[in-house]
DNA sequence: AATCATAAAATTGTATACAATTTTATTTCA
DNA sequence: TGAAATAAAATTGTATACAATTTTATGATT
């Protein structure tokens, strides 16, 4: 490697030199186009990969290989992992690239509580701030979860049970709340790849499920809040014993 | 703008042609040399811009501008304006750039009802897990606190007033719930700028800071925590009336 | 063969070229 | 003159070249 190496030249006025080569060949174009959003897709596409499990906790991520997976080049890709990174779903090291983040039992721990917190003010304003046609959607997906549960259907469980949640943050009517619980709820999803499941786990949200309903028919905010509390509080515990969770 | 445009070509195995123009002069020097992360540095450089105000809320970010004061590239600093959005310090619009992101009244309530549900959780833990010695060293902050108010040094206030919360913060050993806080925090930083201050808000703040002393040193975390919400909401009346604010 | 030193390859970090948009300036026509 | 059309400039988005590191492979020495 001591061959004489060739640089690009600037010219002023002219901007740079290059060896003229006319019109490209079709395979030798670049990759551009109409704007989409390259850096915006990626980082969804990314963290969709990460929540879905395909790359899984602890995974290294190469820039390299995301690239051929998504098709574009480095830099939205590099973008995208810096973003979720903030979000917390990827861990970066400096000149060592990044790794899908694994929680430990404590981050888990502590990551439960503030959701604890959240979940407990999103409950409070709920009760506050919904009329009474979202009071009774959210006692219909119960209805449902609960019909779920009885078929044993564990995905579509699953999918009801994440809507009640997410009807109640909506409830909430507070953005900043809903960015900041979907922001930590992203990253204990990825402790659920490491869990199993119980059916006596199961049985148990089921009740505790029944008493929030209860509660907010009855729009007691306090009530709510600290059941929703209780509630994520033995989700915690069933994902920390090897026993398994159902929840979400 | 039809004159014959020149590019690079590729050469199989050989890599990119250039043209040849052997070694370069000083002034054509890369910005190359030992790695500094930074584009670590200059996230970190940005959010002190738009923390300490010399970026106002409403501003428009140019990149252009940014490389120059920054003495980087484009790269690190487009990776410094996204991790700042992904922290909610500013607002990117595609293909319009970024902005030092403005906090609606709404937004602001918005967030302080999540600061509020926050910190009364780390008052909480805080009163669980502080040892003696921290509680000593809140106390002794506070009496340095209240001496800043007499002698009306706002700026000394503010410091101690920060570290107090920061204390408390680390009382509660849940580094998760650091991270959040501080970053919810530092949005409402950005809001500070638009407020005044008032020597009945001054007052009203050393007054509640006293009864949260107290409260803390007979642990006593529900009313630490009830305590702290209410602080966290008077300061928000506060910044809503014009009339202005005073604690941080 | 095992260990250390060295070289090559792979990977990450930064800068900059070119593409696509948006913004601003200029010209044209009523 | 003023509004619409057009061109130029500025700005953002993406790709890729080169630099710096880290990782892996190779070779020398014992």
């Amino acid at each position: 490697m001591t061959e004489q190496r060739r640089r690009i030249v600037k010219v002023p006025d002219l901007g740079y030199e290059y060896e003229d080569v006319g019109p490209l060949a079709p395979s030798e174009r670049r990759n551009y186009g109409p704007r989409k959003n390259l850096h915006a897709t990626t980082t969804y596409r990314v963290r969709q990969l990460i929540l879905d499990g395909e790359l899984p906790p602890g995974q290294r991520i190469s820039e390299h290989a995301l690239c051929e997976r998504c098709g574009v080049s480095r830099t939205p890709v590099r973008e995208a992992l810096k973003a979720l990174a903030i979000e917390g779903l990827v861990k970066i090291t400096p000149n060592r690239g990044a790794t899908v983040v694994t929680l430990s039992p404590i981050e888990l721990t502590e990551t439960f509580a503030v959701m604890g917190a959240l979940e407990a003010l999103a409950g409070e304003l709920a009760c506050q701030n919904m009329n009474d046609g979202e009071i009774d959607y959210i006692s219909e997906l119960h209805d449902r979860m609960v019909d779920h549960y009885k078929r044993r259907e564990i995905h579509e469980y699953f999918s009801v049970n994440q809507r009640i949640h997410d009807a109640i943050l909506f409830g909430s009517r507070n953005d900043v709340l809903g960015a900041q619980y979907r922001q930590l709820a992203g990253r204990i999803r990825l402790a659920r790849y490491q869990a199993n499941f119980s059916e006596r786990r199961w049985a148990q949200a089921i009740a505790e499920h029944k008493r929030i309903l209860a509660a907010l028919k009855k729009r007691d905010g306090k009530r709510v809040a600290r059941l929703l509390r209780a509630h994520l509080n033995s989700k915690l515990i069933s994902l920390l014993d090897v026993s398994g969770c159902t929840d979400s």
